[in-house]
DNA sequence: CTTATCGGCCA
DNA sequence: TGGCCGATAAG
C-alpha cells in the first residue's frame, strides 16, 4: 500500500489528522477525497459528520473541509446560507443539522408513545428484551447530576426552581438541588408513578433499603390546590411561548422578503 | 464482518 | 462543479 500522509490539522484540536487521497481509476479519476481522523482514529468523510461529532466543542462555521483551514471569508457564503436555512424553515423543510443555529430538535424529553406493529404475516420480528423493561440503576446514581445547571444562551444561569415544603430529600446529599434533580430525572426515566421512598427503613439506612427506581425523597402527597396552581403556571408558560414563536416567525418572514440588513447597506 | 473506493445525486 | 453519502468491491 502506498504510504499516504496523514498530516496534523492546526485548525482542529490537537491529535486530529487530515488526509487527502486522489482517485486513481474510474470516471472520477483525478478527483480527490479528504478525510479526517480523530485522536482515537475514527475516520470522518464529511463536514456534517465531523460537525455532529464535535458538537459545540469546535465551531466549524468557518472551517473548510477540503483544505482543512479556517476561512474567515466563509462568512460571506454563510449569509447566503442563512437565507437558505431561513427559507427552508419557513417552508416547513428540514433544518440543516450541520450549520443551522442551535434549535432544540426534540419535541419533549419525555417518552412519547408510538404505534408499534408487532407482527406481519409470514415475517419474523426481532425483539429486544432490554427494551420496554426498565434497566436496573446504580445506587445513588443521582449524585452525578450534582452541579448541573440550566442556562440561557448567554451562559447566564437560570434561577432554579423552588420546591414545595412537602418534599424532603433523603440520602447522602439532601440539598434542594439534589432533590430537584432526583425528582426531575425520575419523572422522565421511568413510566411508573413517582411516590418517593415508601419504606421507612430507607430513611434510616438508604444504602440497604433504597428503592433505586424512586427518587431520593420521602413519600409525599400532592393537594388539589397544588395541581391547580401548577396548571396555571403551565398555561402561562404556553401562552408566553406561543407569543414568542409568532413574533419570531413574523420577524423571519420579514427578513426574508426584505433581504438581510447587511446586504442592503453593502 | 470492516474498510476503502468510486458512483452519482443534489444543491 | 464539488460536497456528501450510498453501494459495492476488497480484505
Amino acid at each position: 500500500m502506498m504510504e499516504r500522509k496523514r498530516s496534523d490539522c492546526p485548525a482542529l484540536p490537537p491529535g486530529w489528522k487530515r488526509e487527502e487521497v486522489i482517485r486513481k481509476s474510474g470516471l472520477s479519476a483525478g478527483k480527490s477525497d479528504v478525510y479526517y481522523y480523530s485522536p482515537k482514529g475514527k475516520k470522518f468523510r464529511s463536514k456534517p459528520q465531523l460537525s455532529r461529532y464535535l458538537g459545540n466543542a469546535v465551531d466549524l462555521a468557518c472551517f473548510d473541509f477540503r483544505t482543512g483551514k479556517m476561512m474567515p471569508g466563509k462568512l460571506q457564503k454563510n449569509k447566503q446560507k442563512f437565507r437558505h436555512d431561513a427559507l427552508n424553515l419557513a417552508k416547513g423543510g428540514k433544518p440543516d443539522l450541520n450549520t443551522a443555529l442551535p434549535i432544540r430538535q426534540t419535541a419533549s424529553i419525555f417518552k412519547q408513545p408510538v404505534t408499534k406493529v408487532t407482527s406481519h404475516p409470514g415475517n419474523k420480528v426481532k425483539t429486544d428484551p432490554q427494551r420496554g423493561a426498565e434497566q436496573p440503576r446504580q445506587l445513588f446514581w443521582e449524585k452525578r447530576l450534582k452541579g448541573l445547571r440550566s442556562s440561557d444562551i448567554t451562559e447566564e444561569v437560570l434561577r432554579s426552581m423552588e420546591l414545595p415544603k412537602g418534599l424532603q430529600g433523603i440520602g447522602p446529599d439532601s440539598s434542594d438541588d439534589a432533590l430537584l434533580s432526583a425528582i426531575a430525572s425520575a419523572l422522565h426515566m421511568s413510566s411508573a408513578p413517582i411516590t418517593g421512598q415508601t419504606s421507612v427503613a430507607a430513611e434510616k439506612n438508604p444504602a440497604v433499603w433504597l428503592n433505586t427506581s424512586q427518587p431520593l425523597c420521602k413519600t409525599f402527597t400532592v393537594t388539589d390546590e397544588q395541581i391547580r396552581e401548577q396548571e396555571r403556571k403551565v398555561y402561562q408558560a404556553r401562552k408566553s411561548l406561543e407569543e414568542a414563536l409568532t413574533a419570531d416567525g413574523l420577524a423571519r418572514a420579514a427578513e426574508i422578503t426584505r433581504g438581510l440588513p447587511e446586504e442592503r447597506t453593502a
